[in-house]
DNA sequence: TGAAATCATTGCACTAAGCAATGAAACTCT
DNA sequence: AGAGTTTCATTGCTTAGTGCAATGATTTCA
Protein backbone atom coordinates (compact mmCIF):
# COMPACT_ATOMS: atom_id res chain seq x y z
CA UNK A 1 0.00 0.00 0.00
CA UNK A 2 1.62 3.27 -0.35
CA UNK A 3 3.65 4.44 -3.05
CA UNK A 4 2.95 3.33 -6.92
CA UNK A 5 4.68 1.44 -9.04
CA UNK A 6 5.90 4.06 -11.11
CA UNK A 7 7.30 6.56 -8.45
CA UNK A 8 5.57 9.52 -10.19
CA UNK A 9 7.92 11.57 -9.61
CA UNK A 10 7.60 15.09 -6.82
CA UNK A 11 6.90 17.38 -10.03
CA UNK A 12 4.67 15.56 -11.54
CA UNK A 13 2.41 15.57 -7.92
CA UNK A 14 3.58 19.36 -7.35
CA UNK A 15 2.06 20.25 -10.50
CA UNK A 16 -1.30 18.66 -9.35
CA UNK A 17 -1.52 19.90 -6.71
CA UNK A 18 -0.70 23.43 -8.17
CA UNK A 19 -3.47 22.95 -10.55
CA UNK A 20 -6.18 21.86 -7.98
CA UNK A 21 -5.77 25.51 -6.08
CA UNK A 22 -6.39 27.04 -8.92
CA UNK A 23 -9.33 25.00 -9.98
CA UNK A 24 -10.75 25.44 -6.97
CA UNK A 25 -10.45 29.30 -6.98
CA UNK A 26 -11.99 29.10 -10.20
CA UNK A 27 -15.11 27.67 -8.72
CA UNK A 28 -15.29 29.67 -5.84
CA UNK A 29 -15.29 32.78 -8.18
CA UNK A 30 -17.51 32.03 -10.45
CA UNK A 31 -19.98 31.69 -7.80
CA UNK A 32 -19.48 34.72 -5.99
CA UNK A 33 -19.70 36.97 -9.34
CA UNK A 34 -22.84 35.52 -10.01
CA UNK A 35 -25.02 35.01 -6.84
CA UNK A 36 -23.51 36.84 -4.10
CA UNK A 37 -25.76 35.14 -0.92
CA UNK A 38 -25.74 31.86 -2.20
CA UNK A 39 -22.82 29.74 -0.80
CA UNK A 40 -20.85 26.79 -2.11
CA UNK A 41 -22.91 24.29 -0.09
CA UNK A 42 -26.46 25.75 -1.12
CA UNK A 43 -25.28 25.94 -4.99
CA UNK A 44 -24.22 22.25 -4.60
CA UNK A 45 -27.66 21.42 -3.20
CA UNK A 46 -29.49 23.52 -6.62
CA UNK A 47 -27.11 21.56 -8.91
CA UNK A 48 -28.10 18.30 -7.81
CA UNK A 49 -31.48 19.24 -7.78
CA UNK A 50 -31.24 20.56 -10.86
CA UNK A 51 -29.53 17.77 -12.47
CA UNK A 52 -31.19 14.97 -11.18
CA UNK A 53 -34.48 16.92 -10.55
CA UNK A 54 -37.31 16.27 -8.13
CA UNK A 55 -35.57 14.89 -5.05
CA UNK A 56 -36.55 13.92 -1.33
CA UNK A 57 -35.10 14.58 1.11
CA UNK A 58 -33.16 11.28 1.94
CA UNK A 59 -31.94 11.27 -1.13
CA UNK A 60 -30.97 14.62 -2.00
CA UNK A 61 -29.08 14.99 1.44
CA UNK A 62 -27.30 11.28 0.45
CA UNK A 63 -26.52 13.23 -2.93
CA UNK A 64 -24.63 15.70 -1.23
CA UNK A 65 -22.85 13.68 1.35
CA UNK A 66 -24.53 14.91 4.49
CA UNK A 67 -27.34 14.04 7.33
CA UNK A 68 -31.14 14.39 6.44
CA UNK A 69 -31.54 16.94 9.30
CA UNK A 70 -28.50 19.10 7.25
CA UNK A 71 -29.97 18.73 4.06
CA UNK A 72 -34.00 19.70 5.65
CA UNK A 73 -32.04 23.25 7.37
CA UNK A 74 -30.33 23.83 3.81
CA UNK A 75 -33.60 23.51 2.08
CA UNK A 76 -35.06 26.19 4.88
CA UNK A 77 -32.69 28.39 4.14
CA UNK A 78 -32.92 28.07 -0.17
CA UNK A 79 -36.63 28.37 0.39
CA UNK A 80 -36.77 31.26 2.04
CA UNK A 81 -34.56 32.59 -0.79
CA UNK A 82 -37.21 31.28 -3.25
CA UNK A 83 -34.60 29.01 -5.08
CA UNK A 84 -36.38 25.73 -4.74
CA UNK A 85 -39.75 24.34 -3.40
CA UNK A 86 -40.71 22.01 -1.02
CA UNK A 87 -43.59 19.35 -2.06
CA UNK A 88 -45.10 16.66 0.31
CA UNK A 89 -45.58 13.51 -1.73
CA UNK A 90 -49.41 12.53 -2.27
CA UNK A 91 -48.07 8.71 -3.06
CA UNK A 92 -46.21 8.21 0.39
CA UNK A 93 -46.80 11.09 2.82
CA UNK A 94 -43.92 10.78 4.96
CA UNK A 95 -41.61 11.69 1.79
CA UNK A 96 -41.00 15.50 1.32
CA UNK A 97 -40.17 16.52 -2.42
CA UNK A 98 -37.38 18.78 -3.21
CA UNK A 99 -37.39 20.62 -6.64
CA UNK A 100 -35.56 23.81 -8.06
CA UNK A 101 -37.20 26.73 -9.14
CA UNK A 102 -37.15 28.79 -12.18
CA UNK A 103 -34.77 31.45 -9.91
CA UNK A 104 -32.44 28.30 -8.76
CA UNK A 105 -32.11 26.78 -11.99
CA UNK A 106 -31.22 30.34 -13.23
CA UNK A 107 -28.53 30.20 -10.18
CA UNK A 108 -27.04 27.37 -11.69
CA UNK A 109 -27.29 28.51 -15.13
CA UNK A 110 -25.17 31.61 -14.44
CA UNK A 111 -22.84 30.18 -12.11
CA UNK A 112 -21.75 27.48 -14.49
CA UNK A 113 -21.58 29.85 -17.54
CA UNK A 114 -19.64 31.95 -15.90
CA UNK A 115 -17.06 29.32 -14.64
CA UNK A 116 -16.56 28.11 -17.99
CA UNK A 117 -15.80 31.55 -19.14
CA UNK A 118 -12.93 31.67 -16.73
CA UNK A 119 -11.79 28.47 -17.49
CA UNK A 120 -12.24 29.42 -21.47
CA UNK A 121 -10.24 32.41 -20.46
CA UNK A 122 -7.10 30.91 -18.88
CA UNK A 123 -7.33 28.19 -21.29
CA UNK A 124 -7.70 31.17 -24.15
CA UNK A 125 -4.08 32.69 -23.44
CA UNK A 126 -2.75 29.11 -24.40
CA UNK A 127 -1.89 27.67 -28.17
CA UNK A 128 -4.47 25.73 -29.86
CA UNK A 129 -2.03 22.14 -29.34
CA UNK A 130 -1.52 22.87 -25.73
CA UNK A 131 -5.44 23.61 -24.95
CA UNK A 132 -5.45 19.98 -26.69
CA UNK A 133 -2.66 18.90 -24.85
CA UNK A 134 -4.35 19.77 -21.37
CA UNK A 135 -7.70 18.28 -22.31
CA UNK A 136 -6.02 14.52 -22.78
CA UNK A 137 -4.11 15.01 -19.97
CA UNK A 138 -6.85 15.89 -17.62
CA UNK A 139 -9.20 13.37 -19.20
CA UNK A 140 -6.77 10.18 -18.84
CA UNK A 141 -6.32 11.87 -15.22
CA UNK A 142 -9.53 12.01 -14.61
CA UNK A 143 -10.23 8.30 -15.95
CA UNK A 144 -7.41 7.05 -13.69
CA UNK A 145 -8.89 8.33 -10.66
CA UNK A 146 -12.25 7.27 -11.76
CA UNK A 147 -11.02 3.44 -10.95
CA UNK A 148 -10.10 4.69 -7.37
CA UNK A 149 -11.10 1.66 -5.24
CA UNK A 150 -14.13 2.64 -3.21
CA UNK A 151 -12.59 1.60 -0.21
CA UNK A 152 -9.90 4.24 -0.95
CA UNK A 153 -12.81 6.57 -0.86
CA UNK A 154 -14.07 8.97 1.90
CA UNK A 155 -18.20 8.26 2.17
CA UNK A 156 -20.43 11.10 1.49
CA UNK A 157 -18.32 12.21 -1.52
CA UNK A 158 -20.36 12.06 -4.41
CA UNK A 159 -18.89 15.67 -5.60
CA UNK A 160 -21.47 17.21 -7.45
CA UNK A 161 -19.40 20.51 -7.31
CA UNK A 162 -15.33 20.67 -7.31
CA UNK B 1 -16.13 40.81 -21.53
CA UNK B 2 -16.50 36.86 -21.58
CA UNK B 3 -15.22 34.39 -24.35
CA UNK B 4 -11.83 33.84 -24.63
CA UNK B 5 -10.03 34.55 -27.66
CA UNK B 6 -9.38 30.85 -28.99
CA UNK B 7 -13.04 29.11 -27.82
CA UNK B 8 -11.17 26.89 -25.71
CA UNK B 9 -13.64 23.82 -26.80
CA UNK B 10 -16.28 22.92 -24.66
CA UNK B 11 -14.71 19.05 -24.57
CA UNK B 12 -11.34 21.21 -22.94
CA UNK B 13 -13.60 22.84 -20.13
CA UNK B 14 -15.53 19.67 -19.03
CA UNK B 15 -12.17 17.88 -18.58
CA UNK B 16 -10.98 20.83 -16.07
CA UNK B 17 -14.30 20.55 -14.27
CA UNK B 18 -13.97 16.90 -14.29
CA UNK B 19 -10.22 16.88 -13.17
CA UNK B 20 -10.99 19.37 -10.54
CA UNK B 21 -13.31 17.53 -8.90
CA UNK B 22 -11.45 14.55 -8.58
CA UNK B 23 -8.37 16.99 -7.11
CA UNK B 24 -10.66 18.34 -4.28
CA UNK B 25 -11.65 14.84 -3.47
CA UNK B 26 -8.50 14.04 -3.22
CA UNK B 27 -7.44 16.08 -1.35
CA UNK B 28 -10.35 16.03 1.47
CA UNK B 29 -9.81 12.47 1.51
CA UNK B 30 -5.96 12.93 2.91
CA UNK B 31 -6.69 15.29 5.56
CA UNK B 32 -9.64 13.07 6.91
CA UNK B 33 -7.39 9.66 6.57
CA UNK B 34 -4.85 11.53 8.96
CA UNK B 35 -6.22 13.98 11.40
CA UNK B 36 -10.24 13.29 12.51
CA UNK B 37 -11.29 15.84 14.29
CA UNK B 38 -8.97 18.65 12.13
CA UNK B 39 -11.03 19.98 9.67
CA UNK B 40 -10.43 21.62 6.17
CA UNK B 41 -10.10 25.58 7.68
CA UNK B 42 -7.68 24.40 10.58
CA UNK B 43 -5.70 22.26 8.37
CA UNK B 44 -4.98 25.43 5.92
CA UNK B 45 -4.28 27.36 9.10
CA UNK B 46 -1.70 24.72 10.00
CA UNK B 47 -0.18 24.35 6.63
CA UNK B 48 0.34 28.56 6.83
CA UNK B 49 2.10 28.40 9.50
CA UNK B 50 4.23 25.40 8.96
CA UNK B 51 5.21 27.04 5.52
CA UNK B 52 5.43 30.67 7.02
CA UNK B 53 7.23 30.18 10.58
CA UNK B 54 5.56 32.41 13.07
CA UNK B 55 2.97 34.29 11.96
CA UNK B 56 1.05 37.15 13.83
CA UNK B 57 -2.99 37.17 13.74
CA UNK B 58 -3.61 39.70 11.36
CA UNK B 59 -1.24 38.32 9.01
CA UNK B 60 -2.44 34.49 9.43
CA UNK B 61 -6.08 36.16 8.78
CA UNK B 62 -4.55 37.72 5.57
CA UNK B 63 -3.00 34.46 4.43
CA UNK B 64 -6.32 32.17 5.28
CA UNK B 65 -8.26 35.34 3.60
CA UNK B 66 -10.51 35.70 6.72
CA UNK B 67 -11.52 38.39 9.08
CA UNK B 68 -9.09 38.20 12.09
CA UNK B 69 -11.92 37.58 14.25
CA UNK B 70 -12.09 34.36 12.18
CA UNK B 71 -8.39 33.81 12.75
CA UNK B 72 -8.19 34.49 15.93
CA UNK B 73 -11.22 31.97 16.86
CA UNK B 74 -9.63 28.92 14.93
CA UNK B 75 -6.55 29.96 16.93
CA UNK B 76 -8.46 28.84 20.02
CA UNK B 77 -9.78 25.43 19.13
CA UNK B 78 -5.71 25.11 17.36
CA UNK B 79 -4.21 25.63 21.01
CA UNK B 80 -6.85 23.98 22.55
CA UNK B 81 -6.07 20.63 20.37
CA UNK B 82 -2.13 21.49 21.00
CA UNK B 83 -1.40 22.21 17.49
CA UNK B 84 -0.19 25.55 17.46
CA UNK B 85 0.95 27.88 20.21
CA UNK B 86 -0.09 31.70 20.97
CA UNK B 87 2.88 33.79 21.89
CA UNK B 88 2.69 37.93 22.76
CA UNK B 89 5.04 39.73 20.95
CA UNK B 90 7.82 41.23 22.90
CA UNK B 91 8.73 44.17 20.23
CA UNK B 92 5.17 45.33 20.11
CA UNK B 93 2.85 44.04 23.11
CA UNK B 94 0.00 44.59 20.60
CA UNK B 95 0.67 42.01 18.48
CA UNK B 96 0.37 38.42 19.05
CA UNK B 97 2.63 35.24 17.13
CA UNK B 98 0.91 32.22 16.33
CA UNK B 99 3.15 29.29 15.30
CA UNK B 100 2.59 25.49 15.39
CA UNK B 101 3.57 22.62 17.58
CA UNK B 102 5.64 19.91 16.66
CA UNK B 103 1.81 17.92 16.85
CA UNK B 104 0.70 20.64 14.38
CA UNK B 105 3.80 20.56 12.07
CA UNK B 106 3.32 15.99 12.39
CA UNK B 107 -0.74 16.57 11.28
CA UNK B 108 0.56 18.75 7.93
CA UNK B 109 3.27 16.30 7.34
CA UNK B 110 1.07 13.47 7.39
CA UNK B 111 -1.52 14.63 5.48
CA UNK B 112 0.37 15.92 2.81
CA UNK B 113 2.13 12.66 2.33
CA UNK B 114 -0.81 11.07 1.94
CA UNK B 115 -1.95 13.38 -0.43
CA UNK B 116 0.55 13.12 -2.32
CA UNK B 117 0.73 9.12 -1.76
CA UNK B 118 -3.21 9.23 -3.21
CA UNK B 119 -2.02 11.20 -6.43
CA UNK B 120 0.59 9.18 -7.12
CA UNK B 121 -1.12 6.30 -7.05
CA UNK B 122 -3.65 7.80 -9.40
CA UNK B 123 -1.02 8.84 -11.61
CA UNK B 124 1.17 4.98 -11.19
CA UNK B 125 -1.78 3.51 -13.18
CA UNK B 126 -0.61 5.67 -15.83
CA UNK B 127 2.13 5.14 -18.64
CA UNK B 128 5.33 7.34 -17.28
CA UNK B 129 4.64 9.14 -20.91
CA UNK B 130 1.47 10.23 -20.06
CA UNK B 131 2.29 11.47 -16.54
CA UNK B 132 4.56 13.56 -17.97
CA UNK B 133 2.31 14.93 -20.22
CA UNK B 134 -0.41 15.55 -17.39
CA UNK B 135 2.53 17.67 -15.30
CA UNK B 136 4.00 19.72 -18.54
CA UNK B 137 -0.32 20.24 -19.16
CA UNK B 138 -1.11 21.39 -15.64
CA UNK B 139 2.17 23.34 -15.08
CA UNK B 140 0.97 25.33 -18.34
CA UNK B 141 -2.29 25.57 -17.39
CA UNK B 142 -1.31 27.17 -13.34
CA UNK B 143 1.33 29.35 -15.30
CA UNK B 144 -1.70 30.49 -17.45
CA UNK B 145 -3.71 31.08 -14.50
CA UNK B 146 -1.32 32.72 -13.03
CA UNK B 147 -1.53 35.59 -14.93
CA UNK B 148 -5.48 36.22 -13.75
CA UNK B 149 -5.62 39.98 -13.71
CA UNK B 150 -6.43 41.05 -10.27
CA UNK B 151 -9.53 42.31 -10.74
CA UNK B 152 -10.82 39.13 -12.06
CA UNK B 153 -8.91 37.45 -8.68
CA UNK B 154 -11.48 37.22 -5.52
CA UNK B 155 -10.76 39.29 -2.41
CA UNK B 156 -8.66 36.88 -0.30
CA UNK B 157 -8.21 33.87 -2.26
CA UNK B 158 -4.39 33.04 -1.16
CA UNK B 159 -5.67 29.28 -2.07
CA UNK B 160 -3.39 27.90 0.84
CA UNK B 161 -4.71 24.16 0.31
CA UNK B 162 -7.23 23.16 -2.54
C1' DT C 1 -53.64 -5.80 13.54
C1' DG C 2 -49.50 -4.87 15.72
C1' DA C 3 -44.48 -4.50 15.28
C1' DA C 4 -40.79 -2.85 12.45
C1' DA C 5 -38.92 0.14 9.09
C1' DT C 6 -38.79 4.63 6.65
C1' DC C 7 -38.81 9.57 6.37
C1' DA C 8 -38.71 14.29 7.84
C1' DT C 9 -38.11 17.36 11.46
C1' DT C 10 -36.46 19.41 15.78
C1' DG C 11 -33.39 20.11 19.79
C1' DC C 12 -28.73 20.43 21.06
C1' DA C 13 -23.79 21.16 20.26
C1' DC C 14 -20.07 22.62 17.69
C1' DT C 15 -17.10 24.72 13.77
C1' DA C 16 -16.75 28.57 10.53
C1' DA C 17 -17.34 33.11 9.17
C1' DG C 18 -18.36 38.23 9.08
C1' DC C 19 -19.33 42.83 11.25
C1' DA C 20 -19.09 46.10 14.80
C1' DA C 21 -17.37 47.64 19.10
C1' DT C 22 -13.85 47.71 22.54
C1' DG C 23 -9.41 48.12 24.58
C1' DA C 24 -4.57 48.23 24.47
C1' DA C 25 -0.41 49.71 22.44
C1' DA C 26 2.43 52.20 19.21
C1' DC C 27 3.00 56.24 16.19
C1' DT C 28 2.79 60.98 14.51
C1' DC C 29 2.58 65.53 14.39
C1' DT C 30 2.64 69.57 15.97
C1' DA D 1 5.51 65.88 25.65
C1' DG D 2 0.77 65.16 24.65
C1' DA D 3 -3.36 64.61 21.81
C1' DG D 4 -5.14 62.37 18.13
C1' DT D 5 -4.65 58.54 14.82
C1' DT D 6 -3.63 54.04 13.41
C1' DT D 7 -2.77 49.19 14.30
C1' DC D 8 -3.86 44.85 16.48
C1' DA D 9 -6.35 41.43 18.94
C1' DT D 10 -10.41 40.16 21.16
C1' DT D 11 -15.35 39.69 22.22
C1' DG D 12 -20.44 39.93 21.33
C1' DC D 13 -23.82 39.01 17.99
C1' DT D 14 -25.63 36.82 13.84
C1' DT D 15 -25.86 33.40 10.22
C1' DA D 16 -24.58 29.02 7.81
C1' DG D 17 -23.27 24.25 7.88
C1' DT D 18 -22.93 19.96 10.12
C1' DG D 19 -23.88 15.71 12.98
C1' DC D 20 -26.30 12.98 16.47
C1' DA D 21 -30.23 11.68 18.95
C1' DA D 22 -35.05 11.84 19.75
C1' DT D 23 -39.71 12.40 18.04
C1' DG D 24 -43.72 11.95 15.18
C1' DA D 25 -46.04 10.56 11.17
C1' DT D 26 -46.72 6.92 7.84
C1' DT D 27 -46.13 2.89 5.48
C1' DT D 28 -44.91 -2.03 5.22
C1' DC D 29 -44.93 -6.58 6.58
C1' DA D 30 -45.46 -10.68 9.06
Amino acid sequence: MGTAHTPAGQAIVDAVLTASRTLVAVTEQSLGAVAEDTTIAQYRALVVLASRGSQRMVDLAAALGVTPSTAGRMCDRLVRKELIRRHRARSDRREVLVSVTAAGREVVDQATARRRELLAEILGRLPASQQAAIASALQAFAAAAGEVPDSEWPAGAETELA
